[in-house]
DNA sequence: TCTTTTATAAGATTGAGTCTCGAATATGTG
DNA sequence: CACATATTCGAGACTCAATCTTATAAAAGA
């Protein structure tokens, strides 16, 4: 799903959204919102630090957790939760891409997924429980394509 | 494993199933099971081993997550992520007392829910999908009642 | 340019979860 | 009952993702 879909590339429209955010430009932060643009699924974090590193262009761990948590703020990336005690985010390409996530519990693959009627079902929980759900997330654990056949 | 709720307590018959399994009696594993037993909704590890503590029948952390790790295992209680890297543990009461969870992101209180439509979606989407889902815990986020008020 | 504010880096710290291994306890057998 | 043996338990060291701290670097504004 390479999103260059709308005017501008995610990262020119989040570096946009940021700056109207009231944040100023940095060096880290543009070098996140790069690599995030590459990605169609979801990063973790030290997958991140990593990823920067080796393209030498060295991040602090800091940096990326406090970037993280302000581009989660505006709503330009989503956290995953998807086991192990470890988050993943993923760039929210504008409504378009929403999409949920199978892990396979063998071989740890992260497989994204579209359903509507899940959506449907959602919708409408939605406005029968008695609070807000803001947003939603759903992570289905089995086993993937390949774990399945053998 | 058929299991008639009425006549035992879940700790009776997650007591016996663990002995099928052939697993011993230990003083640890008796005392998770009888807190857990008088559980509603998902406890923390942290929280498992607090509790305990607090009754005066200290069980070592080591003991927590290894006993969690084999109820699992048998099925006898759920794995429930619910975000900030913490996985809480529930009692599975009858072989299918099948419910989701709503965390409020401002308090941190955690709902139980269940929904039909949402679990007729997962049916149909598991079918579709060309992968074995073997379980699904759905989390949705938001504010729940108290909070969304204000 | 200079000042003020914000962003970044490096590393210390926290905290959930894991691992190890010796001690304690349960069950089966004589 | 006593013994032998396998299982379970406990204490703490360890791992590692995530957070916090603090000093430095870099933007925006004057």
């Amino acid at each position: 799903m390479t999103a260059s879909s709308q005017e501008h590339t995610w990262a020119a429209s989040a570096a946009r959204a940021l700056s109207d955010a009231g944040y100023r430009r940095g060096g880290a932060r543009g070098a996140i919102l790069e690599l995030l643009d590459e990605q169609t699924c979801a990063l973790s974090a030290v997958e991140i630090e990593r990823s920067l590193s080796d393209r030498r262009r060295e991040v602090s761990r800091a940096s990326v957790y406090r970037v993280m948590e302000e581009l989660a703020e505006i709503g330009l990336v989503q956290r995953v939760e998807i086991g192990q005690g470890i988050v993943r985010y993923e760039p929210v390409r504008h409504g378009r891409g929403h999409h949920h996530h199978l892990v396979c519990d063998r071989c740890g693959r992260l497989e994204p997924f579209t359903d509507e009627g899940l959506e449907r079902a959602i919708r409408r929980l939605s406005e029968r429980l008695p609070a807000q759900v803001s947003e939603h997330e759903i992570v289905l654990h089995g086993a993937c394509e390949d774990c399945a056949e053998s």
